[in-house]
DNA sequence: ACGCGTTGGTTCATTCACTGAACTCTCAGT
DNA sequence: ACTGAGAGTTCAGTGAATGAACCAACGCGT
């Protein structure tokens, strides 16, 4: 979003987190981050963005500690990027957008979020009922939900067809 | 944001909410809006946003019914922007971003939410923790905090100054 | 040794959205 | 008739997003 130098006169700590995560695409990589996404190919083909605003919204992230950029094979050099704490703790914000999103918005359920303990399905609030406890974003079981595409183009939403955790690198299981 | 033609795309609820509240400027519209300001021109001052932004995010954020523009004098005909339920449901997201923004890049609190019932402020999930519910928007008092500027330029940020519950309209008292 | 494929980028012309300033319109009050 | 407020619209200039093309480092098969 850049709001630039509105932020000063802004005086809210929302105004402050759209500065940072409000531009077009952002809140979109992070959610895939979340979801395991950690390369450059996966993010592109999975969100279908240009290659220019990827890299710009990678290297922001990165600077803003949201994501952290990591060599995982010399040779050729290779680095994913990771989500960070202070990417995981944007979790709430993009929860309650999806509720937001799916019960205004939409028709059907295209995931659903589930307890990873005790199989339980997650509150609006990210609660689980079953256990009483806020699930931290690690226990929670993304699953697939009615109306998704059953044979998507891309690596990622293939993978994203079975159930998976939170956090855990997506395996697309090209290479 | 208007992601546009990725819309069908990208399967994903959040995404689809970003479709319609992720543009520049729209969020902290919707802000405003549930901080009990309904006029143009103090979202314009308030904000500090280009009238021509700030009709275009009007027009759309009521057609996609989140706001409701309503006739509150015949003559001359002025309009005012009253947020209905559909926005009024973006707050558990604004919250959410509010924690971040707060907790990840500020020092000091801006604005407390109080339980207007009890005085109790608020648990970062929304709740309040003397009563153990989920507080209603129109029960939330928001209180002014340490790091405000004590004499803002706008009559809107003066309002802001003294508690009031949200959805409750703002007294700008010029007229 | 040579070309091919993969990954992770950069560059660039075009299009689109945002910005700020100026202008418009309607009406009330004096 | 003049002034002023509220709620916009119009428009030229700027900056960001887009999509396609290009680049580079390396691994591998032959």
């Amino acid at each position: 979003m850049a709001l630039g130098k509105d932020y000063a006169t802004q005086q809210c700590s929302i105004a402050r987190a759209l500065e940072v995560v409000g531009e077009r695409w952002t809140l979109l990589v992070v959610r895939d981050a979340i979801y395991g996404v950690r390369r450059y190919n996966d993010f592109l083909t999975h969100l279908g963005i240009p290659r220019a605003v990827l890299s710009a919204r990678l290297k922001t992230l990165t600077e803003e500690g949201i994501l952290e950029k990591r060599r995982y094979q010399e040779a050729p050099p290779r680095d994913e990027y990771v989500v960070t704490d202070r990417g995981i703790a944007l979790w709430p914000a993009l929860r309650a957008l999806a509720v937001w999103g799916h019960e205004q918005l939409m028709d059907h359920r295209l995931r659903h979020l589930r307890h990873v303990e005790c199989g339980t399905e997650l509150a609006p609030n990210g609660e689980c009922p079953s256990c009483g406890t806020s699930v931290p974003v690690a226990d929670v079981l993304l699953m697939p939900g009615t109306g998704l595409d059953p044979d998507p183009a891309d690596p990622v939403s293939r993978a994203l067809l079975k159930p998976k955790r939170l956090l855990e690198p997506i395996e697309t299981g090209q290479s």
